[in-house]
DNA sequence: ATCAAGATTACCT
DNA sequence: GGTAATCTTGATA
């Protein structure tokens, strides 16, 4: 169990520069969901950027709709959609307000709540030993296990049960980049960032 | 009103 | 490695 009054909540200031660098420097950051008396706790390992202004893939990038006006917010609000007619899917809202730019959170590596997480998950006890590394290794799977749907989306993360704690950046060597996945669009931007050699990452 | 596509996952061979 | 499942959204009429 993490102690969250033990490292500082992550700043407006964080989130409000270009979704890149926000991207980079969420990997090893923890992403806390407060519910009660569950702490969910995860670290953060594999991440994807998208910008509206200059990526077809990006849910911005043809203008404000109703699903997409939280990424439209200034950075540090939180947008949770709904796809494949099953899974949700969470982000981060980057940049400046009217911008429409956020990162998605695709893979964790569980730090607290996790026999909640694997409740949520599987509905039953883990299988085997390596079923582990199924739980937050997707980014379906990561609001699955934390129980985000809906009714987060638009939750102000400077200000809410779910936040951001501030840990060490990754040292630049301990960073993959690759092309994002599941897209059709744009597809030839290098916009996945993760944690070589994690075994919690999707894939 | 209708329709195609989707920032995925689980299960199959 | 391939694909069915499932339903919301955004575009077009």
């Amino acid at each position: 169990m993490i102690d969250t009054t033990k490292y500082p909540v992550l700043p407006r200031k964080f989130y409000i520069r270009p979704v890149l660098t926000v991207a980079k420097d969420l990997l090893g950051k923890v992403l806390i969901r407060q519910n009660g008396k569950t702490l969910f706790a995860g670290r953060i390992i594999e991440v994807e950027a998208y910008d509206g202004n200059v990526d077809e893939a990006a849910h911005t990038f043809k203008g404000k709709t109703k699903r997409n006006e939280v990424m439209f917010n200034e950075g540090g609000y939180f947008y949770v959609y709904f796809t494949y007619g099953a899974h949700f899917c969470c982000n981060v809202v980057t940049g400046k307000q009217n911008h429409g730019s956020a990162v998605l959170i695709r893979a964790l590596e569980p730090l607290s709540g996790i026999d909640e997480m694997i409740k949520n998950r599987f509905g039953r006890k883990l299988k085997n030993e390596k079923e582990i590394f199924n739980l937050t290794s997707g980014p379906g799977k990561v609001c699955k296990a934390f129980g985000f749907n809906r009714e987060h989306t638009g939750l102000d993360l400077t200000n809410s049960q779910v936040f951001i704690l501030d840990r060490p950046k990754l040292k630049k060597d301990r960073i993959g980049i690759s092309k994002r996945i599941g897209i059709t669009k744009s597809i030839n931007l290098q916009w996945r960032f993760f944690e070589i050699g994690n075994p919690y990452l999707s894939r």
